[in-house]
This record gives structure tokens, C-alpha cells and sequence, in this order.
DNA sequence: AACTTGTGTGTCCGGCGGACACTGGGTGTA
DNA sequence: TACACCCAGTGTCCGCCGGACACACAAGTT
């Protein structure tokens, strides 16, 4: 690890104040950017303490002094990554343009992070950050008579929309009406899914956006239609 | 790997027709099997080669005579667990009724194999079964006026309902009204969560199941909502 | 000047996926 | 009957992984 190049610098350059320049110091934010960048660039499976540390031009046992293991590296990673959760009180328009700029906000800061899906799966603790997300989700349905439970349900529900949107091939449905030898595999075996085959032939009318815009339409609209049943009082119908 | 207590067998035991009993030949399906029964008791984290080959008493080189690599294991474990596509023919009622039974099935496959959701994350290859899940559900919105691709987007939105529902912990939103060191985490720091705070503990009307009842519910008013506006063919209001 | 403390290093371990050469029993053929 | 071939399963090796632990060494403190 110790250089040559290291040693002729020390004699060459000029050093400030009789102090050696001398790399910086390690943080934990250090240490979390070098890993989003990794992730960023090569993916969650490139994240290792190893390639982590190179980056940084350090030994990978020198991680540790500031993280106590990989978990919980990855759990400083999404939180830097998620951001700040946004303020939706200027928003106006009621719970549903709230709720479609909070996805649109989170959609977007998940695009740019395409690890988050693989990183936030399974049980993992949740830090301030993330919480505030949904904080301000819950919010924007505040003036809605949604009960507690319910609340936090469609929060959950739209959200999971943005993971599954946002990794791609999520349960095998997706890929179809691009991929080309998905398309090719499918074209073989057309009698065998003849529905699947109409329907991913057929001239499409939706956007090549992963189903985002179809599902979130969907979501709120069934939230309408649970909102609007509790606003107005109980009517004739059951 | 040659044990004692296997000749000590093949001394007392009775043979058949003069062949010795020998252990059972290794296959594909036996492997996966294994692999899957590995999965179910021990997660996904466990399934190794190592430990898949020590339940079938072999090295785990001996599975690279079967199966190419560890990625192609798992997209047979995952052909495997997922089952036969139900034929939902028979369900009377309508596409709804139809997908609800659709839903209802494969969370409970999901349910039987809790690793699933990590297991398909990412890319992988689909293999026919999976297909012919998709094909019986786009096939239960035959007779709605959806376009192809919007059938397709809807079946996705389901699917992957089911999976954000089956992983725990997805986003970060679910364990709040049950797991008791998140509830006094966020008594904690409820002045900085109030909205979630109220929702977290107002007395719930949802059941516990994840929001499972509650997102598909939404979901199909959604599609109900879409569908309805079709089939009424344009009328006054926009 | 000696001690403590904090930070990065070097070495080791078990487990992972996988490449590759080998072996030994069963079978088809001479 | 003898032999060669075939191939499923074995043993060994490699590089990478997360992580434990002892050590080096500079900066303060007393």
C-alpha cells in the first residue's frame, strides 16, 4: 500500500505549512459516497468492502473503524441516497396532486439510485430519512377520511409501486413488449399463451414507462373511489 | 464421503434383484427439490452449493453435471415453486372475480415459498410456467375493453402487489403498527413524525395482513373505475 | 520522556461460486 | 471374455467475499 509515487511526491511537491498534505481523512460519509458511487456505476453486487475501500484508497479493515459491518454500511448508503423528504404543504389541490408529486419525487430519486429496490429488500433497520418519506406521504393524506390503518396502507401500496417499477423484471411480466427475444420466445410458443400473445402484440396505447403512470392512475383512482364513498355519508347503496 | 454405516448396509440389508440399492441418481429435479427445500427452511441467504449438495449427500461439483450455475438452480427452483398456471376458466363473475381468484392463488404459492420475492429480483431468465401465470391473468381481462398493453400493466400492478406484500419490510413502511421497538422509536420522535405518529397509533380498522386486502382492493376499483369509462362509451363528462 | 488513544495495516479464517483434471463402475463392441 | 469408452461424481485449486485480531504509528496528554 505504501506507494513509491507517495515518497517522491513528499519530495518533490511543495508542502504546506511544514505539514504534510496527507490524504483525507476518513468519515462515514466519505466511506458511504465512494459506496453509492460504486453502486451507481457497477450495481449493489460491486458493493464490497474491497472494492469499497480501493476506491478510497485504503485498506478494507480501515472501513471498520468507521462501520461496524456491510449492513450497516448499506444502511448509511440508502439513507444518504433517499435524500431529504420533501415538504408537499405547498402543494395545492387536496391529497392527490400531494400524493402524485410525493411519487413523482420518489420515483426520481430512486431512478437515480437503480440499487435501491435490491438494497431495501428484506429486513434491514430503517433510519430518519426514509421514515420522513413516508412521514410526508401519511401527511398528504391527512384531510382525507382514511383511518390510521388505512392510511399507512395506501402509502405502502404506492410506494411499492415505485419499487416494483423501478427494477426491472420484477415478477416476469415485464420485459415483453421490448425485450426482443422475449418477444421471439413468445411469438414461438403463441398457442400455448395465446392471450399473453394478443396482448403483448397489440398495438399498444400505453407509455414505455414499466406500467408507472397506468398503475399509479389505477392506485389513486381506487383511493377516490374509497375517499368519496366515506365523503359522501352513508347513501341508499350498500 | 464414503461412510462406514453405508457398507455395514450393504452387508445386512437386503437387496434387490441382485443390484445394490445405491443411492438414487441425481437429477435436475432432485436437485431443485433440495435447493427448495433448503430455501423454505433456512431462506435464500442459505441456498449454496455447498449446503444444497450436503442434503443430497454429493459434492457440490457433482451439481455442475446437472445444472450450468448457481443462477440456473435458482430459475429452476423458481419454475419449480411457483407450480402449474391455474385455469380460472371455470370462475364465474367476470374479470374480477376471475383476478381475485388469480391473486388469491398465487399469494398463497408466494406464501408456501417466502423466498420467492428475493429469488426473482433482478435479472433472470422466465421460464414457462411463470409465462403461463401472466398468460392466466391477461386472460382474465379478455372480455374488458383494455387494450393489450394496459392489460399487461394491470397484471404487473397485481403481481407485483403481491410480492411487496409477501416481502416484509419493503419500503420501509410496513412493521410499524406491529413491531414493538419501531412503535417506541417513533413515540420517540413523534414530534418530528406527527402524521405518522397519529396514523401508527389511531385504533386500526385494517387487517393485519400486510395491506394486502386493502391494496387490492384499491387496485381493482382502480381498473373498475377504467373499465367502467369504456364500457359506457363517451359520455358528457370528461 | 512515557503513556494513551485513535486510525489505518497485514494476516488469517471459513465460506462462496466455479474451473479442471481425475477416477471408477457400467456398457457397447470385438 | 476382454477391452475401450463414457460419464457421473470426486478432489483440489483459485479468487473473492465478510470479518476477527494483532500490530504500527502519529498526535496529544501528563
Amino acid at each position: 500500500m505504501a506507494e513509491l509515487a507517495e515518497h517522491v511526491d513528499l519530495l518533490w511537491e511543495p508542502r504546506g505549512r511544514g505539514a504534510r498534505p496527507q490524504r483525507q481523512a476518513l468519515t462515514v460519509d466519505r466511506i458511504a459516497d465512494a459506496a453509492i458511487e460504486v453502486a451507481d456505476a457497477e450495481g449493489m453486487a460491486a458493493v464490497s468492502m474491497q472494492h469499497v475501500a480501493a476506491r478510497l484508497d485504503v485498506t478494507k479493515m480501515a472501513l471498520y473503524r468507521h462501520v461496524t459491518s456491510k449492513a450497516e454500511l448499506v444502511a448509511v448508503m440508502i439513507e444518504s441516497a433517499v435524500g431529504e423528504p420533501p415538504d408537499l404543504g405547498s402543494v395545492p389541490g387536496g391529497w392527490r396532486p400531494r400524493l402524485v408529486r410525493w411519487a413523482d419525487l420518489m420515483r426520481e430519486t430512486w431512478r437515480r439510485h437503480p440499487w435501491l429496490p435490491a438494497a431495501t429488500t428484506g429486513e434491514r433497520p430503517t433510519g430518519p430519512r426514509e421514515v420522513g418519506w413516508t412521514e410526508s406521504a401519511v401527511a398528504a393524506l391527512a384531510d382525507t377520511p382514511l383511518s390510521g390503518g388505512e392510511r399507512m396502507d395506501a402509502v405502502f401500496l404506492i410506494s411499492g409501486h415505485i419499487r416494483n417499477t423501478q427494477s426491472s423484471a420484477t415478477a416476469g411480466t415485464q420485459p415483453w413488449t421490448t425485450d426482443k427475444s422475449l418477444r421471439e420466445v413468445l411469438h414461438r410458443h403463441r398457442g400455448r399463451f395465446p392471450a399473453l400473445f394478443e396482448a403483448a402484440t397489440s398495438p399498444g396505447t400505453t407509455p414505455n414507462d414499466n406500467g408507472w403512470t397506468f398503475g399509479l392512475t389505477r392506485i389513486l383512482d381506487g383511493l377516490a373511489t374509497l375517499i368519496d364513498s366515506r365523503d359522501q355519508p352513508p347513501s341508499d347503496d350498500a
